[in-house]
DNA sequence: TCATTTCGTAAGTCATGGCTTACTTATATA
DNA sequence: TATATAAGTAAGCCATGACTTACGAAATGA
C-alpha cells in the first residue's frame, strides 16, 4: 500500500496494461486475460501485485472474481505528481530569484 | 522518452530518491551521491535512466554535470494519473447509471 | 454428488537490472 | 605540462521478477 509498491506495480508494461484495462470499467479475471500475449495465470498475478499496492480492488461474484480501480490508491499517485511538481516549480523560481539577486 | 521509459525509471527506490532529491532543486552528481548508500557510479547510472526517459535534464558546468527535474516530462506523468483518474471515474459513474436503470 | 467453470497457487526457468570495482575521459589549475 | 577533480563507462556478479505448466480450491448446476 506504500508509493514504494504502487511504483513497483506500474512498472511493468503488461502489469500496467491490465490496469489500464480497468480504466474504462470492472472486469474479470477471464475477460482481462483474453486478447493478452500472456497466459491466464500470469494476469492472475498481476493483480495481485497491483492489489496489494492498493491500486485495485477485488470482489467476488460467484465463481467470478471482479477487478476495479481504486480510486484511493489512484488518488494518491495523482498527489505524488501534483505535489512534485508544486514543489519542483518552487524550487526552480528560488533558484531564479537567487541567480538575479 | 516514452511512458514506458518514465514508469520504470521511477520503479526503482533508490532511483526515486535520487529524483526526489532533485525535486527540490538542480544539483551534481557528487552532491547527489553523498549520504546515499550507494556507490557514486550507481547513481550516475540512475542518472541516466532519468534523463533518457525524460525525466530530468543535464547541463554542464565546468568538470561537473548539473541535473535538475525535466518539468516537461514531470508534467506529462501529472497528466496520465488526471487522465486515468477522470476516466476512471467516468466509467464508475457509468455502471452506477446502468445498475439503476 | 459429480462435473464444470473460474480462478488462485506452486515450482521452476530465464532474462533483466541494480549493484560493485576498475578504468577511461574531460576539465580546471598549479 | 603534470596533477587533481568530477563523472561516465565496462565488466561481472547476484538477486529478483515476469513468465510458463501443472495442480488445487471454491462456487454453480445437472
Amino acid at each position: 500500500m506504500t508509493y514504494e509498491m504502487k511504483f513497483e506495480a506500474l512498472a511493468s508494461p503488461t502489469r500496467r496494461s491490465v490496469f489500464e484495462k480497468l480504466r474504462d470499467g470492472a472486469s474479470s479475471v477471464g475477460a482481462l486475460a483474453e486478447g493478452m500475449p500472456v497466459s491466464r495465470p500470469a494476469v492472475s498475478q498481476h493483480l495481485k501485485v497491483l492489489k496489494d499496492a492498493g491500486l485495485i480492488l477485488e470482489r467476488r461474484d460467484g465463481v467470478r472474481r471482479i477487478y476495479s480501480v481504486d480510486r484511493t490508491g489512484l488518488s494518491e499517485m495523482r498527489d505524488y505528481f501534483d505535489r512534485f511538481w508544486d514543489d519542483a516549480l518552487d524550487a526552480y523560481k528560488r533558484s531564479l530569484e537567487a541567480r538575479d539577486a
